[in-house]
DNA sequence: CACTTGACCTGTCCGC
DNA sequence: TGCGGACAGGTCAAGT
């Protein structure tokens, strides 16, 4: 499941090969991975080139020269993985049963011919997509950018832009809170539970019954955590993959995630795995309290 | 309005 | 071994 973390690692991988090559053709076999009009992929996509690979929350952003830009959501399983024509790119090649030699496979949804590689777009569920929006205005006007919260890893993002997203939230549970998009955005399930399990929080507490000193360990924990994971190329779970097919190795420092039976790397308990914000939740019963309102 | 649940999908795993 | 059902969880739409 690319949250912030993957879908960064993704972003740096195809920032090193994508800008300044022409899109050639773009195909698909399922309609819905690729909902752009024929006349507007002939018009704005194909023969523009790419400027630059951004990200913003879990989404990439792909400006063109056409001043249209490509927008790429992973979802759950989706990859987004270049192959290099011969000679170009990777040099120094990479190991022989690599993924991208195995493209396109029964995944493949979307193939990109660029000028110097291909890019695939790989889906297993088909809960992902690729788009086309006019770059003008594109953070105004597209529906999920105009509300998406701010990027948590930024210098500007404070504990006090964290405190007043979650404060309008006063009766959600604090999982959900975080992982609401338009509180702050590119948490998911992996890095809710890890940063809740460092702050030692419930993810069951109401958001407006944690402490402040909970909530300020909450928004160093998330920034920690992400930082961490971005560093060690993200987390793959099942899926995740980076633009040159590796997998990342975070979930080998997670302490709670996947965990449940397992002791309890700080107090020796064991892990649960409970619901929370109708998902699957890892937590520590003994490091993280549920905070009861008083009655 | 605030919040929760179901739909979108496929592959894997578990119990019978 | 086969089969049905639960489960995985990002986001939007529908429901409470």
């Amino acid at each position: 499941m690319p949250e912030l973390p993957e879908v960064e690692t993704v972003r740096l991988g195809l920032q090193e090969f994508l800008p300044g090559q022409a899109i050639l053709s773009i195909n698909t076999d399922w309609a819905n991975s690729l909902p752009i009009a024929d006349e507007l992929i002939e018009n704005y996509l194909l023969n523009a080139k790419v400027e630059s690979v951004k990200r913003r929350g879990k989404l990439i952003i792909m400006p063109l020269t056409s001043k249209y830009s490509l927008l790429i959501h992973l979802k759950m399983t989706g990859q987004l993985v270049y192959r290099p024509n011969s000679g170009k790119g990777f040099g120094g090649g990479h190991p022989s049963d690599s993924l991208i030699d195995k493209l396109p496979n029964k995944s493949t949804r979307v193939t990109i011919k660029l000028s110097d590689g291909i890019l695939f777009f790989n889906d297993q569920r088909k809960f992902g997509w690729v788009k086309l929006e006019k770059s003008q205005g594109l953070y105004r006007n597209n529906a999920f950018l105009s509300k998406l919260g701010p990027e948590p890893l930024e210098d500007s993002y404070t504990f006090e832009l964290f405190n007043a997203a979650i404060q309008r939230h006063p009766n959600t549970s604090i999982k959900a809170a975080i992982l609401d998009q338009t509180v702050l955005a590119g948490v998911g399930n992996i890095y809710a539970d890890e940063s809740l399990f460092a702050a030692r929080i419930h993810p069951l507490t109401k958001a407006g019954l944690v402490s402040t000193i909970k909530l300020k360990r909450l928004y160093k924990s998330i920034r920690e955590v992400m930082s961490l994971s971005i560093s060690l190329g993200g987390s793959s779970d099942r899926n995740y993959v980076d633009a040159k097919g590796n997998k990342g190795s975070y979930l080998k420092f997670a302490k709670v995630f996947r965990k449940e039976g397992s002791p309890c790397p700080e107090c020796g308990g064991v892990i649960k795995k409970i619901r929370a914000a109708g998902r699957g939740t890892h937590i520590c019963p003994r490091c993280q309290k549920l905070v009861k309102p008083k009655s």
